[in-house]
DNA sequence: ATCATTGCAAACACTTTGCATACGC
DNA sequence: GCGTATGCAAAGTGTTTGCAATGAT
């Protein structure tokens, strides 16, 4: 877990037990969590740590650069920790989120009507795969 | 303003004072109020309206498929009267909502990677043409 | 010893709920 | 008069803030 350490020091955040800590849960668990499910996962092992904490830190992580806040997915914020370009999927019957990895390419061009566009969000919304199978019984 | 009264009654509805001023206040400003926009904004004419109202009205203009909520802005609920497919896009600097009326090709193919889609949100953050402009000053 | 990190509790913002009042038919 | 719409106040959620305690170097 050497890896996470460094990540840290590189974008100027000092690598704090709860800190890597919490960079190691966001990169285990690619399920776009929220500071509350971080805090569930981790609070078991380290009995300390408070919710605070993991706002402070994944505020940090977002402002250095780290992670991306997603919203719009039952108003809260969730956090990725993903560089490549992927759409999101939420399952309106079992809640989970999917990645979907396909690049936009209406998207390429970085000009819509005169607006500069620097990030976006796509979220889709539907039925997945597993929940239209146990539909079908 | 009878068409709304009867668009109300259309959707099960039972048109209330209130109810009518509040899909006339989304009907007449397309810029996707938030709860609290539509408050302030009927407030000085129904003095007597509160904040509950406008949720509890919300809450059945939604349900009974008038309104369609948006989220991804800022985490808060913004309310959507129209029907045509489009885009949102968010300038980062002046908070603006656009529309940008698009029909996303690929969501045209209703499955993908199995998942059945059911509504698509998509949200564009940059900045927008008037804050370009005012920039280059 | 100094400075940043941490954590509690309170504050906050947005939304929902419970219940009593008031209004429309 | 009955049933629904309304509105106040309180509760509920997710997040942020103030500040004191702790920890690292």
């Amino acid at each position: 877990m050497k890896k996470l350490k460094e990540l840290l020091v590189e974008h100027n955040i000092s690598p704090s037990l709860h800190r890597i800590k919490i960079l190691e849960y966001l990169a285990k668990h690619r399920i776009h969590p929220t500071a509350d499910d971080i805090y569930r996962g981790l609070v078991k092992n380290i009995p300390t740590l408070s919710k605070t904490t993991v706002y402070n830190t994944l505020k940090k992580f977002t402002k250095n650069g780290i992670l991306i806040p997603i919203t719009g997915f039952d108003n809260e914020i969730r956090y990725e920790y993903d560089k490549k370009p992927h759409i999101h999927f939420q399952c309106t019957r079992c809640g989970k989120i999917y990645d979907i990895e396909r690049d936009i390419d209406i998207f390429k061009n970085y000009y819509i009507e005169g607006h500069k566009i620097q990030e976006h969000h796509i979220n889709l919304k539907g039925i997945c795969k597993n929940c239209l199978v146990n539909e079908e019984r």
